[in-house]
DNA sequence: TTGTACGCGTTATCAG
DNA sequence: CTGATAACGCGTACAA
């Protein structure tokens, strides 16, 4: 490894000095065409490779971002990861991957880590920021930080979301429209603001219809199939169970079918079913899932054109972007049964 | 940011010099415990922070790893991506996410980034290598990469596996044991490794159950749920359909399923079907899938585990980990009708 | 247009 | 045990 030409091999070689070879290689406007051309030749008959470290801690940037999620296991990412990648890579920064678990330790690690300038940027997934954090701020006196599909409130942050309250209001209209009269929302981890927003687009969308809200009709999970289907069982064991469900994400919907399943009600004969997301995988379940779909892809490729906007100080002031959601109706929704 | 303290800094308050703050702030037992304590005062006082950037290029690290993956959005790897993270982090590895969408030109860049030095390692979980690639090795003339869940033949790597072909007959043989006789294979992409080794599974299996195949049995699909469907409908299509399913993967087993139930048959009345994966949502799908599981964590775990075995030379020759996998029966099979 | 010389912030080497 | 100083490899004022 310590054979590697560098510029100085270079130099000696095309016959010139370092800082012509630094410049014909950055293609400088300050240097003949001839000599960049001996230059280039030399570099490629050396084989030379710029190294990357050396170059980073000169110019002050790492060229990385930063993408920090609650659980990187959760298929909800998939397509943001990609679309976040689409983007950073053709601009020439790499990925980092961040993992909090909802950790407050790992937060705070993940600041630090672009404080510390191992990172240029990052692009938060996770609804937290370490309240006594020293923010940081680039020379324009932005923060190169955008948060995705989360809020963070009192920030001033740059943020990419989508309006949940109308997509919720949506998804429970639709189930209005088909008939339905007992509609109960399986609600997401209630302190988070997510969870919250869907909540009230369904109370809204329920008072619109005129219909009623029983005690139970809103048992709170945690975003997991097995919370999906517990809180399907407690709906379900009471008296006056609900015809239609609008659950807050697909993965809870998962598990509320499947309980649904094994009390032998069917879905949509007996109970329709809305979920929120539209994994991957929610087309082909069966029966195929009416849910409520962001643009992920889109939310990722946005997310990290808005960094990138702050990183080379195109933007003065935090943008917020909202994104379209649509909903798609599928086979697992019905209209309710005229008994 | 140019008013960060540097060593220099503390040196200065601290009344020593730099390489004594750096040996003291690196626990050097060069340094007495008194000056570490003054050393370590004046670094907090001053709210010092090291440059990353600047130790890794003075060190020759990066003390980042490459995951390298086809497809980021394919939701197999999410748990693997967690195993790796896990035990990376923990050594103090960040990951950086490689995207190659079988891009040969984006594999190279990868492979390029390595010998750059951009990162320490990498996890490669494409079956390729750059054929003419200048091949990187470290001090002990061992190659930093591990190879998951795909083989790379000839390339002396170390490899982190499972035993397809025995997965495959394992689940052959489930259908088999059920009393099935019409047991088609719906394939994976043929030229490669991994669904060459199911495949071979699936022969092998059927010989040993003396059972035939007949010339459509065997469908090639891509891993997609579009394409299990695709196979799916030229498998029904025509005279003498399957009563049994062997699908390479969890996500054609879906496209698969999704098909027979628009035409009407049941799983598994009608057919049964094994899938290969065991996806996180395999469990709650319905009906919840049959099919082969791999310790995706663990394997993530392990490959990471044992490339910082090779990038901290306990290592001195590439080692090929086989991993556990195990048939999980759900509801997706059941016994052949006897009619 | 080109060359010289310095700085980026550390760690490692060698004297003391 | 500590200090002075040389790398690490590149970019860029400044001078020519």
């Amino acid at each position: 490894m310590s054979e590697r030409t560098k510029i100085k091999d270079i130099a000696r070689v095309a016959g010139v000095s370092t800082a012509t070879v630094s410049r014909a290689l950055s293609d400088s406007s300050l240097v003949t065409e001839r000599t960049r051309e001996k230059v280039r030749e030399a570099a490629t008959r050396l084989n030379y490779r710029l190294n990357v470290r050396a170059r980073n801690l000169r110019i002050q940037k790492s060229m990385a971002v930063l993408l920090v999620v609650r659980n990187m296991s959760n298929p909800f990412y998939l397509e943001i990861f990609k679309g976040v990648e689409e983007v950073a890579r053709a601009a020439g920064f790499v990925l980092l991957m961040g993992n909090t678990e909802d950790d407050h330790d790992r937060e705070v690690e993940y600041f630090d880590m672009l404080r510390d300038g191992q990172a240029d940027g990052m692009i938060l997934m996770t609804g937290n920021m370490p309240a006594d954090h020293e923010i940081v701020r680039d020379a324009s006196g932005m923060t190169p930080i955008v948060v995705a599909l989360e809020a963070i409130e009192n920030s001033n942050l740059a943020h990419v979301q989508i309006d949940n309250c109308a997509a919720a209001k949506q998804a429970v209209h639709h189930l209005a429209d088909l008939g339905h009269k007992r509609i109960a929302h399986i609600c997401g981890p209630l302190p988070e603001i997510l969870s919250r927003l869907r909540l009230e687009g369904y109370r809204k969308a329920m008072a619109e219809a005129g219909l009623d809200i029983p005690a139970n009709y809103e048992p709170v999970g945690n975003y997991s199939i097995q919370s999906g289907c517990e809180c399907a069982r407690a709906l379900f064991d009471d008296v006056n169970p609900p015809t239609a469900l609008f659950v807050a994400n697909d993965e809870m919907a998962f598990g509320a079918i499947g309980e649904l399943r094994r009390r032998g009600l069917r879905v949509p004969e007996d109970v329709s079913v809305v979920g929120f997301d539209d994994l991957f995988i929610s087309q082909s379940y069966s029966p195929p899932l009416t849910t409520i779909s962001q643009p992920r892809v889109e939310i990722g490729r946005t997310a990290m054109t808005m960094l990138l906007d702050i990183i080379n100080a195109r933007l003065s002031s935090p943008v917020v972007t909202e994104m379209q959601t649509s909903l798609i109706v599928r086979e697992s929704t019905g209209a309710a049964d005229q008994r």
